[in-house]
DNA sequence: TCTTTGTAGCTTTTT
DNA sequence: GCTACAAAGA
């Protein structure tokens, strides 16, 4: 007991051991979150105060939660089955398994991804003959999640034009196609489970008085559902003396928000403390990870940002090296100028892994990838493609989830000329037709085809029910093994050229499934039954958890991420890289309300990743688009105090040694202007001059000014001056 | 059915 | 400039 509570500073143990009540805990970057709350756990079991079953704790990511309960079980000596703990999109998808009746699900229903999602809604757009060009299938597939983590269905939400009543009608539609088939995704995850709990008063009793002690993970990146998720749950403005409100415990950092692109709602923390009127917060802000200063140029920069909760980072540790800052000419050059850091730094004996290259977008990799390629710099480049991606395991998990449910038509479209047989286009409208005529799924529309038995589709079908029936028995890994043998997919892979690894992966599959059913027999509580190692089981898992980016992490490797996904991480040694202006912050930002200081905060969480050393580098001209572009350094640099720098540069003036790109010198039009040249305009103030067109009268040119964004003007109206 | 050609887009991402 | 995905040809 004491034990547990040895070696916390004095407000994290002020939040370890508060009396049961609501709490919001501010943790800063590196405060030692993960271990207040897992401490918070251990307390409250060990205690006495509540039972595992009582506590029900939820993260964002499975690896979060997979850390939470790996720590729990160091922590604690009885087992952590009794506890809820998961990732918000698990723990609804546990509900909705045991509870699929009253959620008005069937039993086997399944989760489509994202990607699943998008083809559905393809699919949709294609029956109701809605153009695809006037409705981008992805705009709309943004339109509907958008609306779910609201909290909006279909039939509440709001047309104020004909273009958003018709993407409604796509929406309702959409709604019924789902449920039609069966299938649920990510948003549907939530806003179902919310909906159950909410009509369903037995049902909401059960679990508020089963959940005494509700814990929250990473609470700014929270979306309006999710929040209001989590006041039903804890029984928020309950006034029922028998059912009293559970204990609400939230951990977060509204300066390290940075998913409000994807719904995460900051505001969520501002409303947790006015609506259940927390008394006080608590503030985790001793940083263990980084030294002096590199959290005083973390806190210079996200003081400007306005609307904070208000924090400080300090730490004992010293103020340690200063941060350099470098100006390359070119891109090139500066990823060439990092492989050389990197160089002298493992020779001075860092590890690779501790070393972190990050950038604003995934296509910024490119260049620092051919630079360490060259050198021969072992590298890993995180977020790429995962394993639960990969078309071989899409398809070989399209089998399995049409033996689940045949009318899963997502599933259906996907293997029923894979590998080919002889099902061409024509036959998969006709298909699609007849079923949107009958309103059933593609399976079933199949199935009932008059005639022809002997059809190519008919014998899918047959094929199907073989696979089924065939495999009814078999234990999970020996039924993957199957339907990989019997659905041609191995035969296919066999034949193809690059086959060999899509074999492997396929093996892989199978062995994922055996680990799947042997951690399901270890966890056989009554509450694990969304883990009971059935077929079903381990499609929602694969679904839910898309496994890991890459398999490959043996090597002692440099490691290449954008900011985002480093976020939770931590290097000795951390390159932030191409700090321009149009780049980070992101020139699309601007136009965003609050863009700017979104950015920021990405900032924040990009220069709080380091422990020792921080390098932040721009270049002065960058290949975007194909085309060069002449940016400006990024005004996160200015907003760091000066006498933290440490700057160097091979640009500005020095002899160049592989001079401007050819042909980029041109003027911009007659006016003498050049491009790379900083002008100054009446309204925008400066900017550098990127790119031009045309002559004379209709010369215009196009110029970055920074926070002011990226602007054509024409030269004979703006008034240019050099600057 | 497979290959070739064309064109759109291109910030971040977990579930 | 490159990639991904869709439509058109062999």
């Amino acid at each position: 007991m004491s034990d547990l509570l040895a070696h916390l500073n004095a407000p994290q143990l002020a939040a370890v051991t508060l009396p049961p009540q609501h709490a919001l805990i501010l943790a800063g970057a590196g405060s030692g979150k993960t271990r207040v709350l897992t401490t918070r756990i251990a307390w409250l079991i060990s205690t006495g105060q509540v039972g595992p079953a009582g506590i029900l704790a939820v993260t964002f990511t499975n690896k979060a939660a997979k850390e939470m309960l790996t720590r729990l079980a160091a922590m604690l000596p009885i087992n952590t089955r009794g506890m809820w703990i998961g990732t918000f999109h698990g723990l609804c998808n546990r509900l909705l398994r045991a509870h699929h009746r009253e959620a008005g699900l069937p039993a086997e229903f399944q989760i489509l991804d994202a990607a699943d999602q998008l083809a559905a809604i393809k699919r949709l757009l294609k029956a109701l003959a809605v153009d695809d060009q006037k409705y981008p299938p992805r705009e709309l597939m943004h339109f509907i999640n958008a609306h779910k983590e609201q909290g909006i269905r279909a039939a509440q939400a709001e047309a104020y034009d004909r273009y958003t009543s018709r993407r409604i009608e796509c929406y309702v539609e959409y709604e019924r196609q789902c449920q039609r088939e069966g299938v649920v995704d990510f948003g549907e995850l939530l806003l179902r489970s919310y909906e159950l709990l909410q009509r369903n008063e037995p049902l909401r009793q059960h679990y508020r008085a089963r959940f005494r002690h509700i814990l929250v993970d990473e609470f700014q990146d929270t979306n309006r559902l999710q929040y209001a998720w989590l006041k039903l749950l804890a029984g928020h403005g309950s006034t029922d003396p028998d059912a009293p409100a559970a204990c609400l415990f939230a951990v977060g950092d509204d300066d390290q928000s940075i998913y409000a692109f994807r719904g995460a709602e900051i505001g969520n923390m501002r409303d947790l403390q006015r609506e259940f009127e927390l008394a006080s917060v608590i503030r985790l802000e001793q940083n263990y990870r980084s030294q002096g200063n590199i959290l005083d140029a973390a806190n210079a920069l996200i003081r400007q940002n306005r609307g904070r909760l208000g924090k400080n980072l300090w730490t004992d540790a010293g103020a340690g090296e200063p941060i350099r800052v470098y100006a390359a000419f070119s891109d090139t050059d500066e990823a060439r100028r990092i492989v050389d850091e990197i160089a002298e730094l493992v020779r001075d004996g860092v590890s690779r892994q501790q070393i972190a290259l990050l950038y604003r977008a995934n296509a910024q990799s490119r260049v620092l990838e051919h630079q360490l390629f060259t050198a021969g710099v072992p590298y890993r480049v995180h977020g790429g493609l995962r394993f639960f991606d990969r078309q071989e395991i899409r398809h070989a998990l399209a089998y399995l989830r049409l033996i689940v449910n045949p009318d899963d038509d997502t599933a259906f479209a996907r293997v029923v000329n894979f590998p080919t047989r002889g099902i061409g286009t024509r036959s998969a409208e006709a298909l699609q037709e007849a079923a949107h005529a009958a309103q059933c799924s593609l399976y079933a529309a199949a199935a009932n085809l008059p005639g022809k038995s002997g059809s190519t589709i008919a014998r899918f079908v047959r094929l199907i029910e073989q696979l089924r029936s065939e495999t009814a028995t078999l234990p999970l890994p020996e039924l993957i093994e199957h339907v990989i043998d019997h659905s041609g997919l191995r035969q296919h892979y066999l034949g193809e050229r690059d086959g060999q690894d899509r074999l492997e992966n396929l093996d892989e599959l199978v062995n994922a499934a055996t680990v799947f059913v042997s951690d399901a027999a270890t966890a056989t509580d009554e509450n694990e039954r969304s883990d009971d190692g059935r077929l079903s089981s381990f499609l929602a898992h694969a679904s839910l958890e898309a496994g890991e980016h890459q398999a490959g992490d043996d090597q002692e490797a440099v490691q290449l991420m954008t900011v985002h996904s480093a976020k939770g991480l931590e290097f000795d040694v951390v390159f932030i890289t191409g700090l321009e202006q149009g780049l980070f912050p992101h020139e699309n930002a601007a136009q965003e309300r609050d863009g700017i200081e979104e950015e920021r905060r990405l900032m924040y969480v990009a220069v709080t990743r380091a422990r020792r050393r921080l390098y932040l580098t721009h270049a002065e001209t960058r290949l975007l688009h194909g085309q060069t572009r002449y940016c400006l350094p990024s005004v996160f640099l200015d907003e760091l105090p000066a006498e933290l720098l440490q700057r160097s540069s091979r640009a500005s003036g020095t002899p160049r040694a592989t001079g401007t790109p050819a042909g980029k010198q041109q003027t911009a039009g007659d006016s003498g202007l050049r491009i790379g040249q900083s002008v100054r305009h009446a309204r925008f103030g400066v900017g550098v001059i990127v790119a031009s067109e045309g002559a004379g009268e209709q010369a215009r040119v196009q110029i970055n000014f920074g926070n002011g964004g990226m602007k054509w003007l024409a030269l004979s109206l703006a008034r240019l001056t050099p600057a």
